[in-house]
DNA sequence: CCCGCCTGTAACTATTAAGTTACGCAACTC
DNA sequence: GAGTTGCGTAACTTAATAGTTACAGGCGGG
């Protein structure tokens, strides 16, 4: 990281926000740097001071909100609990989080349809997720105390935790058209929720 | 439909299947009519010629390859099949088309981004999905002669099918990367339809 | 046979895009 | 207090973009 001074990081900041905002809602083609310091009020030149480029930008942004997953990944860990308590805990976590940041999803949606190629460019590992860890040392335990089937596979488990919850957010419009449901209600969601955990909960069980 | 000569209606074909193949890869933002043009060698004026606008050919583009996903829908319809029957071969029929149309699946994730505002331009009634029908139909069968869990509503049901097997397009990069495990093999698709078809069998199952 | 429509080309316009240059101001350092 | 360094503005350049216009060959129906 360079230095910067505290006014300097502050710009450098809105910058930031606003990019993810955007880049968010309207992807990066979509997205023009001018919107970006229209938006903000803040000079064009400032862009490429603090970022180089609207590709290095849009690195950032992706690398800024893919952090919160991982930060939240690190603090809901209890290896300790039963498998099914952690599974359902890890299905309202990720419910809750895709919820609750939109641009997270978009980035993450955005960037798979660029074939990771961002990922690439940057190092970002995506640490191996510790919620795989997580899974594969209950699943182990719940399989040696025979509660769950034996033939369950933690990574295959772990991607459908992930996208039982992921599809509500990324096929929300489609889904709520084409099944005519509201998918942005929070009660339909909440319902959804307990649906999901319930389904997987059963479905590892021996 | 407007009338148009058989080399028209070629000409038209031309556009509209590159078109579908740019949009898919580049998004709408990050695709140009000028490229468009420049791979199929025809004349920009075409395009607004047989569609009016870009925007007009992104709405063909997704209308068309949303068609083939309903022509799916509605030849895979065994209403007399028992539950479990029903439910494996959903899976495998959405695990193949996804994988089999790539196109499709990014088209339909880019329209969830937009929110499903050329959906709402356009007509498209997304036929509320044959699949629901026939999911109520066997849900309900398979309650009555105890086979299925009381509290299953297929119609989250449908959405976790959808999900389970829409994850592995949607998030192929991403995961890929951050579970070390290379979602583009044939082999490991195979397993992962396999495990997916088994939790949810395992999940309805009373 | 010729009028009109469908198909097509090439060149154009007006706008917007990313990225740059020239310049100024303030603060801190030597 | 002269020079350097970071923050900031406005105006610019160069290339692309969506959409249009002018024009023409070919073919079917009157």
């Amino acid at each position: 990281m360079k230095k910067f001074t505290e006014k300097g990081e502050l710009t450098r900041q809105r910058i930031l926000k606003t990019a993810i905002g955007l880049f968010a809602k309207k992807g990066f083609a979509g997205t023009s740097v001018d919107e970006i310091v229209d938006t903000t009020g803040i000079n064009k030149r400032m862009v490429y001071h603090y970022f180089g480029s609207k590709e290095l930008l849009y690195q950032e942004a992706l690398a800024t909100e893919y952090a919160k997953l991982e930060a939240l990944e690190l603090e809901t860990l209890h290896p300790d609990e039963p498998v099914e308590k952690v599974v359902s805990s890890i299905v309202s976590t990720y419910f809750s989080f895709l919820l609750d940041n939109p641009d997270f999803v978009m980035l993450l949606l955005q960037e798979n349809m660029n074939r990771g190629l961002n990922l690439d460019k940057m190092e970002m590992p995506l640490s191996k997720s510790p919620m795989l860890e997580l899974l594969i040392q209950v699943v182990k335990t719940g399989q040696k105390n025979g509660t769950v089937r034996k033939n369950i596979d933690p990574r295959f488990l772990l991607i459908s935790l992930i996208g039982n919850c992921m599809i509500y957010c990324s096929n929300r419009f489609t889904l709520s058209r084409a099944l005519a449901i509201d998918l942005g209600d929070k009660q339909v969601l909440k319902k959804a929720c307990d649906a999901v955990s319930e389904i997987l909960l059963h479905g590892i069980k021996a």
